[in-house]
DNA sequence: CGGGCGTTTGAATCAAATCAATTGGAGTGG
DNA sequence: CCACTCCAATTGATTTGATTCAAACGCCCG
């Protein structure tokens, strides 16, 4: 699985580990405060000019289904979803996860029907955009039209990021790059990430990174072991992640062929 | 890898098999004359709107690299390309593979900036469509802007099910089943289909699908013994796909936990 | 013709899946 | 409150599919 990766000789491990304790960077705290700004923004300026419709939604409930008939596209103002695909000969596939600011039913628009179901993983608010109403809304605001482009083009660009982890990365690096992205996510729009609650099974994040259950067990037993993560004392659906970098850092090492002992 | 599959009870493996020899079902037949109008008439309707210019590229050539400033879109008129990521630790991967009619770029709309590179495998053309000049065309032409938008929402259901295939299918069965795409969009082109020249590597097509290039030429090489895929006389780099639809049943057989023998 | 690259194939190894048993919580009802 | 069930999670033992290592082959091109 690891045949592909170019061994740079730029790249050095070491120095990343050395960062491990580091708190989280000045440019990427700039950036994070940068991305949370345009969520709120943007939700901003949809409510201005559209006036959606709020939905409020408990954990399970589905939202669209593939199939169904394309109208709306969602934006998430709260809460957490998850995608999921299911293929003709019955093969199912979580294929993304949604967080506030993300929006979802892109699939739907080009075949005027959606191809996946969005499941609510959590309490929270979506409000629902007439597509129509959307374009309408877009000829007379070129921000609007901007907004979506960009949204739809970081959706393009995160599941390209998608398959390169599923493609390139040992069990335990996905894992542990899938927290990193989950304490991003979680940063990026101003919430605390040392304590995330993930509300997914063993067995829906082992399918999103395309790994059983008991491998995504044991590779958190390995970063706990490894005190990359730690779990709360009640149950272990919610993981402590002291240090973001630490994370990036145990992803390298996996990647590491010699760990360049002695 | 094959835990999270719902063998549901409508599967029917037999039945699937049974298609074999079938030729391509009339409804499919219809779906690829209508998306082969559909991209011609994209391209007729860029060609009118926006005097798109236009660049000959040979196998190799680069259109855009990440990092590179986002100017403009790409539209395929001919040729084939590949698009690639690089990670910041060095791994690299093929994210995705372009035919005619297929747009280029778009992962740049949201950062200002390319997040990969484009090659060209071959000979082709393609149009440069600088993204202001498209936006402005859009105000006065909505079916412009309809035509942008259903390329992006096709790109992210395409992109989900790369990630379903590399998440839950075997390797056999995904080099089968990309053998059955790349079939399938040159079928939707109003090519040939039966005999299709790859012009990847082993190891090009083994990273896009996650896997090594020996796996690949292993799944190639079960392919061609069971008569699903023959080699042209000349090398091995040029494969005859007799009946795709025989692709999709060996999909179904590696699926299939127990062949139900006896 | 010979060198270099891409491909095939075999053998050994390894990471992850599978199988199986156990533990731990959450919720229910006596 | 405790016993009970149910489901999620953990952990160990074993198997297996894919990788790795290695060797040989074929083809293109100077």
């Amino acid at each position: 699985m690891l045949s592909h990766i170019n061994a740079s000789a730029t790249l050095d491990p070491i120095r990343a580990f050395a960062a491990d304790r580091a708190p989280v960077a000045k440019p990427a705290g700039d950036e994070n405060r940068r991305v949370g700004q345009r969520i709120a923004d943007t939700l901003a300026l949809l409510a201005a000019k559209l006036a959606p419709q709020r939905r409020l939604v408990r954990a399970g409930e589905v939202i669209y289904q593939a199939g169904g008939r394309f109208d709306n596209l969602y934006i998430l103002n709260s809460g957490f979803f998850k995608i999921t695909t299911l293929s003709p000969d019955g093969r199912e596939q979580v294929v993304g996860l949604k967080f506030r600011g993300d929006w979802l039913g892109f699939d739907g628009i080009a075949g005027g029907a959606y191809s996946c179901d969005a499941v609510a993983m959590d309490t929270g608010e979506v409000w629902a955009i007439p597509y129509e109403a959307l374009l309408a809304a877009c000829s007379g605001h070129r921000d609007l039209l901007t907004v979506l482009h960009e949204a739809m083009s970081r959706e393009i660009a995160h599941d390209r990021d998608s398959l390169m982890s599923v493609c390139t990365l040992p069990a335990d690096a996905r894992v542990a790059e899938f927290l990193r992205h989950w304490a991003d996510s979680l940063a990026k729009r101003g919430l605390r990430t040392d304590q995330i609650a993930l509300r997914m099974t063993r067995a829906e994040i082992g399918n999103y990174l395309g790994m059983t259950l008991e491998t995504v067990s044991r590779a958190l037993s390995r970063l706990a072991r490894d005190k990359v993560i730690g779990f709360s004392s009640k149950g272990r659906r919610d993981v402590h992640i002291p240090d973001v970098a630490a994370l990036t850092a145990f992803v390298q090492r996996c990647l590491a062929p010699a760990p360049t002992l002695q």
